[in-house]
DNA sequence: TATTGTTATACTCTATAACTATA
DNA sequence: TATAGTTATAGAGTATAACAATA
């Protein structure tokens, strides 16, 4: 089916573009330094899913398991999670979000929705429905 | 105005969650290793934008110059780009894509767009209109 | 043997601070 | 002095390869 891709090839040449400005800005405006943007992610995710393993948070994050190490053993020294030894398999733990990991992740997003938010002030109603009308497509986009 | 906010806060939080995700499978997406996505990106703004001083580069990519020297200093290695000394301000050089440049852009475009084209066709068609309309709106949220 | 996770290493991306050359 | 650009340095973010511990 190779007719379909001259169809996409101009959304796609323009997304790209789009999203990689977009994020570059998003990543560059440093709210807090307590904790960085793939901090975070991870601790959103060990917040909003429950206690998971190592491997289960590197695969929902989409990062190769050595990344993950790295931001986990960042994420234990701050104190914002937990690790529980497993007795049935050893080699695993469980990793879960301690209440200053709550109190952090909550306070960060405030500040970081914030500052976008007061961004997107200037955009019309029309504008704001086409952003949230793409946020359900770019998230499957970007952990399909 | 402050009674804004509440209203974005929800959007800005999804959103900020979207795109960095988004982004992170389109940068981890390596076509071919000649040159990096901020190199692709530099030179499509040199391709598009005609010969530009470094400093005009940097503004229009939104990076610190010291970061676009790096680039520029790759490019130039590679013979992707061409510096041509201004006698009236001899602290500045005017930069311009050479044709292997623009051999190298087109190629590696074509690559990327084609892997992320490929994507898209598991996307329906109402889908694809909302990635379209987004487009212009990120575009506006990245260089503002 | 296969799986889970870690250590070692390296590269990209970007920034701030300090500097050089020119205006 | 002010401006354009570079060098030096550092830290975030991520990957692959090799390894250890456990199943």
């Amino acid at each position: 089916m190779s007719q379909t891709l001259p169809d996409h090839a101009q959304l796609a040449s323009a997304l790209r573009l789009s999203l990689l400005r977009a994020a570059r800005r998003l990543r560059a405006q440093r709210v807090n330094t307590a904790a960085t943007l793939s901090q975070l992610s991870a601790l959103a995710t060990i917040c909003k899913s429950g206690p998971l393993s190592a491997g289960e948070i590197a695969a929902i994050e989409r990062v190769q398991p050595p990344s993950m190490t790295k931001i986990l053993a960042s994420l234990e020294h701050s104190g914002w999670i937990e690790r529980t030894s497993q007795p049935e398999d050893r080699r695993q733990s469980i990793i879960a979000i301690t209440p200053a990991g709550r109190d952090l992740l909550a306070e960060e997003t405030r500040a970081r929705d914030e500052w976008l938010a007061n961004r997107l002030v200037e955009f019309s109603a029309e504008d704001l429905r086409k952003l949230g009308e793409a946020v359900e497509v770019l998230d499957r986009l970007g952990s399909e």
